[in-house]
DNA sequence: GGTATCATATGATCAAAATCATATTCGATT
DNA sequence: AATCGAATATGATTTTGATCATATGATACC
């Protein structure tokens, strides 16, 4: 478990705000002004190509931090929108700045937290690259990514939700999987 | 353009390592020992999956890192192999971790590198996401990771070599390469 | 209670990429 | 010079996932 380098942040410096489905917190090439700490419902980071298909880069649930490469960078990459009511706390990047000059050991949590993302960055595209839509699935039940909507899983496995569909009740088929009600399938 | 956070470091605490096209400098499971700066030649980072398909993570040419996340991490995730001759220097995970803890500019500059990376992940998955092998191709190219040979540039983008070689094809019919030569493409 | 919306679910069709096959060229090695 | 291996290149075939169409169950809202 990872230790939350936020702790180490004066509390003033936060702000809670609530999110209601559908908002957006940020959107893609406006300035950086923070990272953000989700307590509790969940926000979607997402990329809209030119043509209206959304592709869903992080998401982020109750005890997650979303944007926090944003600190080094002038403009946000992504889309953040909100997929779950709940409420956010942001941290502003001058004080995740100066925690970094101050604090030692914020520091290097922070930091951790960016080598996690760099490994599941990695895993997820490892994921990508397996061809086959069962195994490709299979993969994602197996690494935790099936937590919402199947539509929801085959977006972020870059499958169309018939193919992704199809794939879960091959699985289950197979004796891999098993349907335990309407839209609700489960490993043996 | 980052600054080398690495040049705050002891120098007597790095070495410089040779390396030979087909060299492997760790592999996936082994306990991490530290990162490295490619001086020269090239190095990728790949896993290989049951059946023996390998996958490109990462690729390092001279002046670059690689493993900068393994500082965190008990384990490699990945095989890191000498595609190309040259020369290494490895750094030390406690270099890293003592020059994190004595050095605030270090850290900020290290935690940077990291923040770079999930920006080229996104960047990455973004690209995979691309479903036509022509656009994805073009994409790929526009983004230079066409500075190898075109089956290196496919397994990079998830494509089968044939259908990464016709995609070039017709990305010259369209008049939007061009081609100057035995698997020389560029961009008009 | 009725309506709208969304997720679930599956069938049919089509387009496109994977795969298989094969030929050529280039560079390295013997 | 001959051989080998790897990259380039393209044609033919097959597989498979995207797309389109459609139906149903659940939930939210008026």
């Amino acid at each position: 478990m990872i230790p939350d380098p936020f702790s180490y942040l004066p509390t003033d410096a936060s702000r809670t705000i609530d999110i209601q489905k559908g908002d957006v917190l940020f959107r893609q090439n406006e300035t950086t002004s923070g990272l953000y700490h989700v307590v509790s419902g969940c926000v979607t980071l997402q990329r809209s190509s030119e043509l209206g298909n959304t592709l869903t880069l992080h998401r982020a649930v109750s005890g997650g931090y979303f944007a926090e490469a944003s600190v080094f960078s002038m403009i946000y990459h992504c889309d953040a929108i909100c997929t779950e009511a709940g409420s956010v706390v942001k941290i502003a990047k001058t004080d995740i700045l100066s925690a970094m000059q101050s604090d030692p050991m914020f520091s290097e949590r922070f930091t951790r937290l960016l080598a996690v993302q760099v490994q599941q960055y990695r895993s997820h595209i490892e994921l990508l690259a397996i061809l086959s839509a069962k195994e490709r699935t299979l993969a994602a039940v197996q690494a935790g990514y099936y937590d919402s909507t199947v539509i929801e899983l085959a977006t972020r496995i870059n499958l169309s939700h018939e193919a992704c569909y199809r794939a879960l009740r091959t699985l289950c088929n197979d004796g891999i999987m098993t349907k335990i009600g309407r839209g609700r399938y489960v490993l043996l």
